[in-house]
DNA sequence: ACCGCAATTCAAAACGTTTTGAAAAACGAA
DNA sequence: TTCGTTTTTCAAAACGTTTTGAATTGCGGT
């Protein structure tokens, strides 16, 4: 813990010289910055961050806020790039503050952490239409990066995928193999990655002459994709085709199938979106899944470098990466059954 | 943003009463306290904990290291706790850093996070035998408590459940229900969480007359047990009850069971210790788990709370809880089979 | 020796808070 | 009033750093 006034003191140097010398200053001698370079190693000198912060307005610290149920519970996508964030973050000497939002303002975690005087930025995910936390932070002009898409220009630093041409990609695939009624289980309305989703599939649907009034909201769980295959089922004019938001609601959709004594491909097919979670993984399915996949795993590095560019000064435009997930076509999906 | 400046200016005061009138300190004047009390509410002031940190030392804020895999993933049980904890320790005031340790030197990324100057303490989880950060933490005086348990009576605050008893216990309802032969399908060696529960179930198979070479470690994987089970199962005196270190690996022990031909609980029986983690809950096993029982989640404010009080003066021998586990009696126990 | 200019170095202020030691105000008793 | 106490307030220092503006040094040219 030795401080720039141990240095200073033990070379009989200044302070301003000292912290000039370590910070690469043109007006330092050459003798000189060895000398303190040195005895700045043999010390073990770190600069305090509290202090630098205090003078400079920036602390090298970031904050990501984590939204959880009532039971404390969180979404596990969040989990899969919070630690990869955290590793790529520290890379560039940053570190990264966790908090929770329990609901309620969505805005009030990120007011709370900013109050206290000591982020330099924030990184959000999971953006909702018109997202309020988005509209919060640009009035107070805080630097942030966005995880996921929200609209289809947004005036922020973000990475995400297009979640337009997930469905579309989709929907086209099921198409060109005969299918005439597809149905989509989607995620939660409020996200905008739904609404994008719901938009891409009605537009591709149309592209391809075919109604697009199959479509189902809500959580990405397995019960949910069980229940509302079970049902579209069960209809007059029932799907032969589903696309999924997630594998694990492929998951429920598989299970409908089979519970009603309809296989897949033959019968069924079935696509889901991928985000390479480690515990539904679409290559284990039974058959395996044909999916539109995109690693959430590989936001992590993209999203640290834009955060410390964007905190360095780089304008929000040179900060847009949307990308396009792979579709990748395995054994849940195959030609359209012959109509009876 | 308010700062205490702009409060004294408001009010005429000095930065001195205005401080104080907020710390609570007895020689403000009542009336004095409440204007400054008014003011600073309705600036929406806060705190700056940097610049508090720089002159007191303290910055209520403590980190929290997360142990991840060549390939970022990380153990589910760390979140689990997480996000709990996060809020516990927002209820204090107290924000939470996180970092990674990615392998190599475990004592690193505490001492980089050290090196900030901005931290009060941490939260360790996952004790190993002789931990090093430990070690380091101690030799310094960093405030820390330990999530789990390492010895028998350690020398720093620990919340953690009595794993001795968690094996002991098990190996007791089992060797009540006549089992003769009882594996033990252990989590990996390093811990010393599992190196108790090997403790514990030997000194329980001695205490009943029975033998203990059936032991078996490695990762809390549902392959890990179905390997271990299908391997002892081939014995030539195969177990007729299993102790699986976690809800995961007795579903590997389950089927494996299954793939034998074999009955549960009337050929063989179960018993796992479940940290209630949502995704593996042992009440949906078929038969449903007989478990020790203690959530994870249980954890998270008792250590926030001792880990404030820890901060605030309190010695390490006052904050020691090492709880009971639940033994919950479900379907996949029964009486041992009758010998052939 | 003196001047001018560039190359170095320095003292002091600033960031927002807590704390120290002293000063001012209020009040009751003489 | 005048003194002594107690209550209330304040100015200044401190934490460790960066930055500003000024001072010092060195050196080549006269």
């Amino acid at each position: 813990m030795a401080t720039l006034k141990e240095i200073s003191a033990e070379l009989g140097l200044s302070v301003t010289t000292v912290s000039r010398a370590l910070n690469g200053f043109p007006e330092v001698g050459q003798a000189t910055r060895e000398r303190v370079q040195e005895t700045a190693d043999r010390l073990g000198y770190r600069p305090n961050r509290i202090a630098q912060r205090l003078v400079t307005g920036r602390s090298g610290m970031v904050g990501m806020i984590v939204k959880i149920k009532p039971d404390m519970s969180a979404d596990q996508t969040f989990f899969e790039i919070l630690t990869g964030l955290t590793a790529a973050l520290a890379a560039h000497d940053v570190d990264l503050v966790l908090a929770v939002d329990q609901g309620g303002d969505p805005v009030q975690p990120y007011r709370k952490l900013l109050e206290r005087g000591i982020l330099d930025g924030f990184i959000l995910n999971a953006p909702v239409s018109d997202d309020p936390r988005v509209a919060y932070l640009r009035a107070r002009n805080i630097p942030f990066v966005m995880h996921g898409q929200d609209r289809a220009d947004p005036d922020y630093p973000v990475y995400g995928i297009d979640n337009h041409a997930v469905s579309s990609d989709a929907v086209r695939l099921l198409a060109q193999l005969g299918h005439k009624r597809i149905a989509l289980i989607n995620g939660d309305k409020g996200g905008a990655h739904a609404a994008d989703r719901v938009q891409g599939f009605i537009a591709a649907a149309t592209a391809h002459g075919l109604s697009a009034d199959m479509v189902r909201s809500g959580a990405t769980l397995e019960r949910h994709g069980y229940t509302h295959a079970l049902d579209l089922l069960a209809g007059e004019a029932p799907p032969t085709a589903f696309v999924c938001a997630t594998t694990l609601v492929a998951a429920g959709v598989l299970k409908a199938a089979k519970d009603r004594g309809l296989r897949v491909p033959d019968d069924v097919s079935v696509v889901a979106h991928d985000d390479a979670l480690p515990l539904m993984r679409a290559i284990n399915f039974d058959p395996a899944l044909t999916v539109t996949r995109a690693p959430l795993r590989d936001a992590c590095a993209p999203l640290a470098d834009m955060l410390v560019e964007h905190l360095g000064g780089t304008p929000a435009r040179d900060l847009q990466n949307i990308i396009n997930a792979e579709l990748i076509v395995r054994g849940s999906t195959g030609p359209a059954p012959k109509e009876d």
